[in-house]
DNA sequence: CTGTTAGCGCATTCAG
DNA sequence: CTGAATGCGCTAACAG
């Protein structure tokens, strides 16, 4: 019914081991030879089957990249890079590999789940996007996936997110607490000393690290660190929108907002904007991440550029094996501020 | 070295055939057998191996879902949609499926070559989201791979695509022409003549659509179609900024835009400010889609709405085989007009 | 360079 | 309800 490799090599008159020598090209076969197999492969259109492969092999080609949320930006754009990497040549059959994005929607359990479906699939390597859950107990359970998975030959890197010690995974992490420190530190050289700040999602490294800079910049200045005027919330625009009308009611006099993210500060905007304030005349507003639709927000967003693409690309060229490790193992990718016209004196 | 069934099966002291059924839980087995058998498992840590379990059933657990653009969270609201209603319980084994992302780049190539690795995977279900690309070549090879899915087994779902014609695919069409009819009404009602459209890419069949539907509303309104107000390009930011300074050159007295979707939109609206036109007052913009942000833009855009989430979810219960096929193997889905500050009188 | 020989780990018959 | 036997389709030694 479905054709297989031994009607290839009926076909093409040589033997199936032939016939997987030319559809892997690792192994060195006669011109005419593999002319006469593809033709046959041609003929019988045949697709060669992936679990047996892999299962012979005791590896496959799947490569797997885990993102919190797929509908953001922010980590569709990491993932675009990584797959970009790591399509093309280089696969083991046919050459080429099968880039797999696993939404796990911030779940820790969904995390979880992946990995293992990952690694019951034998993944050649699995990329780790974005911020990580900080619980103990998923903590815990996380490092023994990960260290199972480096045991049977996953390469593991993770992008955006801190080092997994006890394990063999690669980091590049994001410089968030730098970061934040310099937004706030623009924000302070502004004048401003009544800043709300909107953050993410409680226990995520993310919120906690960005959360700190801010803090970090507002003590080296010798200002309180205004825990009442934190508010916490999903990285998403009605969080931004919803926050922002809090913070306006503890501080009416508020003179600027962080946000955790561009997402959210573009909900902040709009919560300003409809309790009749301007931007930045009345309240300065800064973003992070400098998503691409920041530059058009109205006034564009100040904002940390985080190099997303070009993080995304490194992480999938180390999963490949195609760049060095960095030493350690651990490399943290910075992010650069950039003033844009949300934010003004005071 | 790595555990198998057949040691699970030792420490559970049944046989592998016992040990197989409890895992897929598709078969009868005593209750204490389960219990020791489940406990073995979790002792020994096992995980079940993908390939062999997928070479011996034929079949795997493998979703796969095509997206133009991962970045475009046009694209990754889909795909979150379809993939919450394929993760869950319902697969064969362990009750989970891998639902994978697969990023096209809108590449046809690439496309296909996906298409050739999911089948190689034998993978239980195919949804491809978004536009097609209209190419006689490509889509007959199309077809063929698409026919070629439906006999190994694999439901083949389109999302946001118009049917493929001698394929079994079900297909969840987006009224794109309805959609771009009905915005046009919208600025004509408004008393504009001066019309500039910003098409995406020529050769998709999401492109054609919506411009067709543009085109029909100036007939029906008999206008000419002003093919010289149009431009193509792609359907980002960049996009949109560049098409308006050339309509803008090639027609000063324009009093409305139409963009190929929201971002395109907002590259739009940037290019209109810098020109020193205000919006409404000036010149009115409108995108398509309503994706997130396009309500925060300033002025609030004016736009067609896509049930993204829901055609996306409903997309994979189809995939799944949980939710009925439509009479005849396509639905439309219609687009809803939703009108904003961006468009106002000429 | 090419053919032969063995499994890879599991799901299924088929018996019991 | 459970065990034994068979083969899924392919790759990887090992010879030639």
């Amino acid at each position: 019914m479905t054709v297989t490799l031994a009607d290839v090599a009926a076909r093409a008159q040589v033997s199936p081991a032939t016939v997987s020598r030319v559809l892997n090209g690792n192994y060195p076969v006669a011109a005419a030879t593999r002319e006469r197999v593809l033709r046959a492969v041609a003929d019988l259109d045949y697709v060669l089957n992936g679990p047996a492969s892999s299962l012979a092999a005791a590896t496959s080609d799947l490569v797997g990249i885990l993102v919190n949320d797929i509908a953001d930006p922010f980590f569709g754009i990491m993932a675009g890079a990584v797959q970009s990497e790591i399509g093309g040549p280089g696969g083991r059959a046919g050459g080429e590999r099968l880039a797999v994005v696993c939404n796990t929607g911030g779940s820790p359990e969904r995390e979880l789940t992946y990995l293992t479906l990952l690694q019951r699939q034998r993944a050649a390597a699995v990329v780790i996007t974005g911020g990580a859950i900080e619980d103990a107990g998923h903590a815990q359970a996380l490092t023994a996936k990960l260290q199972r998975l480096s045991e049977a030959g996953t390469r593991v890197v993770l992008c955006g997110r801190p080092p997994a010690p006890g394990t063999e995974a690669i980091a590049l992490t994001f410089d968030n607490r730098g970061g934040g420190h310099r937004l706030t530190g623009h924000l302070l050289s502004l004048g401003h000393r009544r800043i709300g700040y909107i953050a993410g999602p409680e226990e995520r490294t993310t919120t906690r690290h960005r959360l700190e800079g801010h803090r970090e910049a507002l003590a080296d200045a010798g200002l309180p660190t205004g825990e009442e005027l934190t508010v916490h919330g999903p990285y998403d625009r009605g969080s931004g929108y919803e926050a922002t009308l809090e913070l306006l009611r503890r501080e009416p006099g508020l003179t600027a907002v962080v946000a955790a993210n561009d997402t959210v500060a573009l909900g902040a905007c709009a919560a300003l904007r409809e309790s009749g304030r301007r931007i930045p005349d009345d309240v300065s507003v800064c973003g992070f991440d400098d998503l691409p639709f920041s530059v058009d927000a109205v006034p564009a967003l100040t904002t940390v550029r985080l190099p997303l693409s070009d993080a995304g690309a490194r992480a999938g060229r180390i999963a490949m094996g195609r760049e060095k490790e960095p030493p350690g193992g651990v490399a943290t990718v910075r992010g650069e501020l950039v003033v844009r016209g949300s934010t003004g004196r005071a």
